[in-house]
DNA sequence: CCGTTGATGATCAAGAATGACCTGGCCAAC
DNA sequence: GTTGGCCAGGTCATTCTTGATCATCAACGG
């Protein structure tokens, strides 16, 4: 799935231009990166939330030349499905 | 950031209606949810990727009875942000 | 609609860190 | 108001992480 196939279910479902459709896209996703980035967490009933975490590793590993690397600390974005969500990819019931 | 956040930005900035801003949104999260649990990728450039991988995980810790939980497989999601999404998650300069 | 562009995934390794389990409380979402 | 998601905590296995490069494909322009 692409940003494509996200526009194209706008336009099917809720009617919507096809550059207005790629454009809602476009501000949700652009927006939720924004929050990310400012530190804010996403929490979104059904669907799962998002939440910016230190990074706490500290060292990578470069094996061309087999050296440690370090880190320089930084962030990781964390996503977490929501309950329903998480039961229902236990359940490989789908294929 | 809630699910309300997001409407009202389609609201302020798309001129949407309540319903519609909530709809909308509600819609295109629905939609990548199904596809994750469809087994499908998401893949948004400048944004992230949404991966659904096997879980690998066998054996968890119930430190009450100090014994191995056998987690019965299934599959996790895997959200990584973008390229420029990483780049400005390393970045610390927002605080 | 096709071609171009450039981001992204996979890969290797090794080590560090996170996840998952459960339970209860708290606070947020609905 | 009610539901339910997150946190914490212990422990160990799984997974992530880094970097460079190529092939692939999303995104966009013509």
């Amino acid at each position: 799935m692409i940003k494509n196939d996200l526009a194209n279910l706008l336009e099917r479902k809720a009617n919507f231009s096809r550059s207005k459709a790629v454009l809602t896209v476009e501000t949700i996703l652009e927006t939720m990166k924004k929050a990310l980035l400012a530190g804010e967490k996403i929490e979104i009933r059904g669907f799962g939330s998002f939440r910016v975490m230190p990074k706490k590793t500290g060292f990578g590993r470069d094996i061309r030349r087999n050296r440690q690397i370090p880190i320089s600390g930084g962030r990781r974005v964390k996503f977490r499905p929501g309950q329903d969500f998480k039961k229902q990819l236990k359940q490989q019931s789908i294929e």
